[in-house]
DNA sequence: GATGAATGAGCTTTCATTCAT
DNA sequence: GATGAATGAAAGCTCATTCAT
């Protein structure tokens, strides 16, 4: 892939998840190009639909948060840094508004969807769980994809401004963590 | 208001609900005017623009839900009228997918739609909890409008085709009754 | 339909015709709906797509260039009408570039051209050949059918600017005249 | 001209007058380029645009028409050799669609088309005609240019999927015939 | 010279909203 | 008051053509 092309299709993915954070996954495709800095034929030549690209915009996004739990385990004792992943996962479902409509709609493009989250999403809060389970820091045995669901579904409504997680939420950490 | 035009007003509030549920709240103002059996203009006379509508729409869901409260109370023992009315409470907000979305998207239309969600579901929760509390069914001193908070937000999700509620939901009431 | 629902119906259908002339039949819906008068969408109403509005358009060339036999029948005697009404459908023919591309389309909306095609032009010719044999101008026992093909095939070249027919078609109503 | 250059234009050739006859002559560039095994920059450095390149097409296939007339003639007897050359000829107006609209359309592209055509196939259409003339096959005196306008236009329907020509063309070619 | 990525005008079609009937 | 025809602003998408690589 040429290295122009390259720097259009990313920036086209930080366009698109910005216009849907703002307009919703059904921004018109030119509000996104326009982001991107690019012509909509440009957009389209990457993502010859709009589920294509809502499909990719979300992969990328689930990714990137998978990745972010190596980072914070490496810079943060393991039960801060599961609080603090899971805080960005909340962050995650309240921008993608999109994902449950997404899911159900039955696309062929989001057919590799629900195997992605549980294939990235598991192992990395399993990674979490497990480093904080052996520090003491938090009970053992606890199930990482229900977690995942349970966060997910009491992550719905908008955010915090101040980017805390949702009280309910904090609820759950607090029940999760052992308290001396 | 003459005779008939209550009558459009009340078949086109019928139809919206069963066309949002149907193709959700973007679908076309046509559909909806048809599925009353009447014409677009008609439609456009009793709410001058779709915001109006959905408004109107959400507002009346409400008030039946809330009303819902006194007939299972009168017909059911009060900690089993509780559980209905939850379930009952879980599928209007499985069928308000466009609900969050209002709420935040700041067309005046819907700027008393928050005050009416407590005004009305919050009393109607309330008695339910007081009466059920009253005969010991279940724990006393829950806040309203924390559990239609908690139960709000763990039934985003489609709802299961039997009607049961979700199973986040059951615990959630599992926890609340007392049992022997 | 409403008085000017019609007068736009026709209207488009003018224009169409004008407009498929001058640009061709895939020429922009919006060329159309300018010449008609009218916007777009009462383009789209009429017509709810291209294919639509050119099997309308044949459809009413076919109909008209069928109703003529009779006129030209009462104003000329008939071999000169039969020749008349001849270069009537040459330029019919000549007019409608798009016509064989339309039949070997598979469009369903050209399903019934060609049965509209022979069902009103058949028994137009007919009329003319049995009047001009009759008062023996022309020759009898010519399949209208075939005549048809011949002279259509014949035509399909842009006619000439001073309206004459084609010299194969002369050379053909020639053939078709009994001369003293 | 360099090697390469050469073969791509001739492989641009081709693939044109394969998709054109596919998918008619406002097939896509990309289409043309892809059957090319070229990029559509390669296509654009040949034929700065779409009409130069179909005129290239009908230039080429034109001559290509007008040489055979020299191979029939070596391998056939003179009246053999002319059918067999008109039922190319046939083949030749049935493929090109878009012949008549191109000569029609004003393209300064297209100019030079009409004295190509007479150009190169009345010279060949005529020593086909005046061998078959000379072996007492067809009769003398037959205008090459006259016949071929007459078997254009008899042609300008799909071809019969077996190859043979119109029915109206063999009627034609039967007349020139001289009989026993 | 070749490639194919990018551009953006232009086309079809939909639909909220207005307004003549 | 009701109707539905008309309007025209979008929006999705395609493709001729250009031009950086």
């Amino acid at each position: 892939m040429r290295a122009d092309a390259r720097q259009n299709l990313d920036a086209l993915l930080i366009a698109a998840r910005t216009v849907f954070a703002r307009s919703g996954v059904d921004a018109p495709a030119r509000e996104i190009a326009a982001e991107a800095g690019v012509g909509v034929g440009t957009l389209y030549r990457h993502f010859p639909n709009r589920a294509e690209l809502v499909a990719a915009v979300f992969t990328t996004e689930i990714d990137a948060t998978a990745a972010a739990a190596a980072d914070l385990l490496a810079e943060h004792p393991p039960g801060e840094a599961l609080d603090l992943w899971i805080t960005r996962f909340t962050r995650f479902v309240a921008t993608k508004q999109g994902l449950s409509a997404a899911l159900r709609s039955g696309d062929p493009a989001f057919d590799s969807l629900p195997a992605h989250l549980t294939g990235k999403l598991g192992p990395a809060l399993t990674s979490l769980l497990d480093a904080a389970a052996a520090a003491g820091e938090v009970r053992p045995g606890v199930d990482p994809l229900d977690l995942l669901q349970a966060v997910g579904d009491l992550s719905h409504r908008a955010p915090s401004p101040d980017g805390s997680p949702n009280p309910m939420v904090q609820l759950l950490l607090d029940g999760l963590h052992i308290r001396p």
